[in-house]
DNA sequence: CGAAATCTTGATAACGTTCAATATTCGTGG
DNA sequence: CCACGAATATTGAACGTTATCAAGATTTCG
């Protein structure tokens, strides 16, 4: 189906936000369901969508090819995913709750764009934006210790999903865990902690999936033994 | 002082791998001597301007509070680094070695820009081999040992730095031990371990920066003692 | 030339993993 | 709708990889 972006009012506002000047685009577009645990693309697979979380959340990882993952990101409702400006996905898609897509086109987009600088002008803020997260997130993979790991991500997830200071985690321990580089155990071990400290309490939720945050300074107190302490800096750039 | 791009033929040549459609914008440039150690730009100044390496080495890092360190990149001859897409750094770079740069006004860029559909998509790329990059990195950072680490540090660099078959290591153990997340202890006993078995050697460099690998296929052998294994899976794609 | 930097190597320790056991809950099929 | 197997989370104990601390050898470069 084919739908103008700029009039039609159930999709402009959630799409705006993100996609900016794609508003006054002709962009070939559909919702589509997935179910938990269902594989929405696969990595290498030819990228002819990309995709808008509606509702639901969706992980994107990669595999070594023995089986050991490391979860690129999560996407909440309004994230946009996929997005490779490639012919090929360089990620595995999954579903991690039965989860609502909006798909556009990748063809139609990028139709749209020759003739609109505006549109690859949105891409590029897009690619940017994920390129900043990725950058964060290698800091925290290369310098920092399990429990400001777990800290970190509880931060990201209260700017993006609490509901009346309410943490709702739709994904479990092991995939927290493959996010952060460590294992599911620590990551349990390092939420025990962190409620001993009365950093966090859980909501009597069966799972322990609802977390409200108690103390978000505590939360960001740096933790190292005393791994590294470079100080000094140098200052002086030379003229050729 | 301005130079017309597509005109000069001593520029042309170098940029045009990097900058595709720039070949024919006006933009201002010029080049810049750094010596080694010293700073090129800091994390969350201006982005005034984006940078070539013409000749030498350049480190982008980022830096905790207490001076924990991770570097996200290394820059060679031919590498463009600065690219932020926006009003501020997020990296701090240094010259590692006696450095000399091109430099490129990113106001001048944006002016261009701004009726250059072209020029645009060429950031967006550029844009998205820098994520390419980083997405690989978080792999390593997230899933790998440390001799994994190494070896597919020594990969890189073969890739990139090679003549003759010796890798001519511009950046410190110290350095890399930054870049992949480890210690320099670590790195110097990886390095260690990977010639005893015969996967490459060292030159008779004081330093042991010149080294020649003996067997690329040893250096990609896995290494997880067995942390974690995920297997199920409906289709496999994986990176190894 | 000499102080500082670089690299290696060894000994020890710690952080996080691995292995294991339990409790609880989810969710699918009867 | 209940039951039962699978999935999820917590916790404990032991281990191992890598960090930390330390010393020494060599080289760089100011």
């Amino acid at each position: 189906m084919f739908i103008n972006l700029s009039t039609d009012p159930n999709i402009k506002p959630r799409l705006v936000g993100e996609l900016g000047d794609l508003s006054h685009a002709q962009v070939s577009s559909g919702e589509f369901k997935y179910g938990r645990g269902t594989e929405i693309f696969g990595e290498a697979e030819p990228a002819d969508y990309i995709y808008q979380v509606i509702e639901g959340a969706v992980r994107t990882y990669k595999l070594l090819s023995d089986g050991r993952r490391q979860i690129g990101a999560f996407h909440l409702p309004g994230d946009i995913f996929g997005l490779d400006n490639g012919d090929f996905h360089r990620f595995t898609a999954e579903a991690i709750v039965d989860t609502t897509v909006r798909l556009v086109k990748r063809q139609s987009l990028e139709r749209v764009a020759k003739s609109d600088p505006g549109l690859i002008l949105s891409l590029l803020t897009m690619t940017t934006a994920n390129l900043r997260h990725v950058e964060n997130h290698i800091l925290l993979l290369g310098c920092t210790t399990a429990r400001e790991r777990v800290a970190a991500f509880l931060l990201e997830m209260n700017g993006r999903l609490t509901s009346a200071g309410v943490i709702a985690l739709p994904m479990g321990r092991r995939d927290i865990a493959d996010y952060l580089g460590l294992t599911l155990e620590t990551v349990s071990r390092m939420f025990g902690a962190l409620e001993r400290k009365g950093h966090l309490k859980f909501l009597d939720d069966s799972r322990q999936r609802q977390i409200v945050i108690l103390n978000a300074a505590g939360l960001t107190e740096l933790d190292a033994p005393r791994k590294h302490r470079r100080l000094k800096r140098k200052h002086t750039p030379s003229v050729g």
